[in-house]
DNA sequence: AGTCAGCGTTAGGGTTGGCTAACGAGCCTT
DNA sequence: AAGGCTCGTTAGCCAACCCTAACGCTGACT
C-alpha cells in the first residue's frame, strides 16, 4: 500500500468528493437578504426562477411561452418544469407565473449574484463591461453565501451592475425609465441596458464603440416611420438606432 | 447598420439562454499551456480526469477502486464512465487507468483552475486558507480562459495553492518531499498538504491553530508504536499527530 | 361563422449519470 | 486446497431534463 492503512479507516470517502455543506444563514450586506440554503436548488430551478424575475422586471409577461424563449428550450419543457416548481412551492401558475415567497428569495439570490459577479469581473478582474454577461451567466451559480460576502466587500458599495441593472438587495431605487424609443425631441440619460442585448456580442461592441453606456447623454435627433430613430450622443456624434435596441435602452427624464 | 429589424430575425432566443461560445485558444502564461476548447467537456470528465491526475501526484495507484473512493461514486459507476472516457480518447485502460495527452490537457486545466482559484480566494478574496477547498471544487467549473487570464495578471505569479500543492503551468519544481510520517529526528519544512485532508474542516482547523501551514518549521520528538507522532512546531509548541494526517503532510529536507 | 395564431398540455422518447445486486477472476492467507 | 479479499464488469433500474408530434382551447380577425 502507498501511503498505510488509514485508507480503510475511511474507504468510502477518501477524495476530492460532491459533499455539498449547508451553509448558515447569514446577511450578505446591510440591505442583502440572506441567501441561506438557497444553493441546494438545482440549476434548472435557479435559471427558471431567475427567468421569472427577470421577465417581470422587464415588463413582459409572464408566461410559459416567454420564459421558454428567455431560456431558449421548448415549451412542453417549461410546462414540466414550472408545474415541478409548483410542487415544490417556487411558483404560482395562474394568469401569469408568479413566483412564490421563496421562489422570489430563490431569484433574488441568483439575479443578485449573476449581477454582483459582473461588477466584479469588470471593477476587480479588468474585463470589458460588453464580455462579463455570459461569464457571470455561470458564476451566478458558483458564488456561495461566503463568496458572495467578500465579494460584497471588495467591491464600493455596488448598486447596478455594469449595464445599469439594479442588484437586488443593495437598495437601489431604480428611477423611473422609458424606453429610449419612446423619447421625442429631449435629452436624456442612459439609464440601463436590457439583458436581453447583453447576448448579443455585435450589438454589446456596438453601443460601446458608440459611447452608450450607463450615464451617457442621449438627445433623440430624428425618427423615421419603421421606429429607426436618431441619436446625438454626449452632444457628439450621431447614430442610427434600429427599434430593437431602441426599445431594449432605458433612459431617464 | 447594428439595429434595424432584428427583432423579428432572431425570435426564437429573447434571452440569457444556454449559447456556448467557444473561445479562442490562448496562452494563459507564459509557461501554462493553453485552455483551448477543453471547457465543453462535460463536468463528469473533468472530475473524472482530474481525480486520475491528482491520484497520480500523490503516488496511490491509479485504478477504478481508487477513483471511485475518490470521487465518491460506485465502482460501476467509474467502470462505466473510464470507457466512455476511453471511448472519446481521454484515457487508457490498462493495469492502470492513464490520461492521454489530450485527457492529461484536460486534467491540467482544471486542476490549474482549482489551485489558482484557492489562490484568488485567499489573496483577493480573503477567505481563510482552511476553507478555500470547497468553494475552489466549484470554481474549477466556472473558470473561462479569458478569467483564467485575468486572476493570473491579478495574482504576482503564484507557484502553488494555499495548501503548497504546485498549480500546473506555472513552472514550479516541487521539491521532493517525503511524509511527516517518515522523518525522525530531524527538522524540517512544510512543503505541502494534501487534498485528502482538505476536505475535512476539522482537521484542517486544527492544523491552522496549530501553526501547521506550507513554510512551518517542524521537527519530529516521538513516535509511538501505533504510528502517532508528536511535533515541535516552529520551535514553539509541540503537538500529537496520528498516521492518518502525519501520512498526508509533506515535509522537505 | 370560419379560420388561424398563440398557448399549454399530453404522449412518447432519448441521453446522461448515477445506483444496487450479483458474478467471475486474481491473489493472499490460512 | 480452500476460503476470503479486492477488483472490474454486467444486468437492470431510476431520476432529471430535454426533445418532437400532436391535440384542444381561446380570442381575434375576416
Amino acid at each position: 500500500m502507498c501511503s498505510g492503512s488509514e485508507a480503510s479507516q475511511k474507504p468510502e470517502r477518501l477524495g476530492a468528493g460532491r459533499i455539498k455543506f449547508v451553509t448558515d444563514v447569514t446577511d450578505v450586506t446591510e440591505a442583502g437578504a440572506g441567501a441561506g440554503d438557497v444553493t441546494q436548488y438545482r440549476t434548472p430551478y435557479r435559471e427558471y426562477a431567475a427567468a421569472i424575475y427577470e421577465l417581470a422586471e422587464a415588463d413582459l409577461p409572464v408566461i410559459q411561452a416567454r420564459i421558454a424563449e428567455w431560456l431558449g428550450v421548448s415549451r412542453p419543457s417549461v410546462s414540466e418544469m414550472i408545474h415541478r416548481m409548483s410542487d415544490d412551492g417556487l411558483v404560482d401558475i395562474g394568469d401569469e407565473i408568479t413566483l412564490t415567497e421563496s421562489g422570489l428569495h430563490l431569484a433574488e439570490v441568483v439575479v443578485r449574484r449573476h449581477r454582483l459577479a459582473e461588477r466584479f469581473l469588470t471593477e476587480v478582474l479588468g474585463l470589458p463591461w460588453v464580455r462579463v454577461h455570459e461569464e457571470a451567466e455561470v458564476w451566478e451559480h458558483a458564488i456561495s453565501d461566503q463568496v458572495e460576502k467578500a465579494m460584497w466587500e471588495k467591491l464600493s458599495d455596488p448598486k447596478t451592475c455594469p449595464h445599469g441593472n439594479p442588484i437586488p438587495g443593495a437598495g437601489y431605487k431604480a428611477p423611473a425609465v422609458e424606453p429610449l424609443a419612446a423619447v421625442t425631441d429631449r435629452v436624456a440619460v442612459l439609464e440601463r441596458i436590457s439583458e436581453e442585448l447583453e447576448l448579443d456580442d455585435e450589438i454589446m461592441d456596438f453601443l460601446d464603440t458608440n459611447g452608450l453606456r450607463p450615464g451617457a447623454n442621449v438627445e433623440t435627433v430624428a425618427r423615421t416611420p419603421d421606429g429607426t430613430i436618431t441619436v446625438r450622443v454626449n452632444d457628439d456624434h450621431q447614430v442610427g438606432l434600429g427599434p430593437f435596441i431602441a426599445d431594449r435602452v432605458f433612459v431617464v427624464r
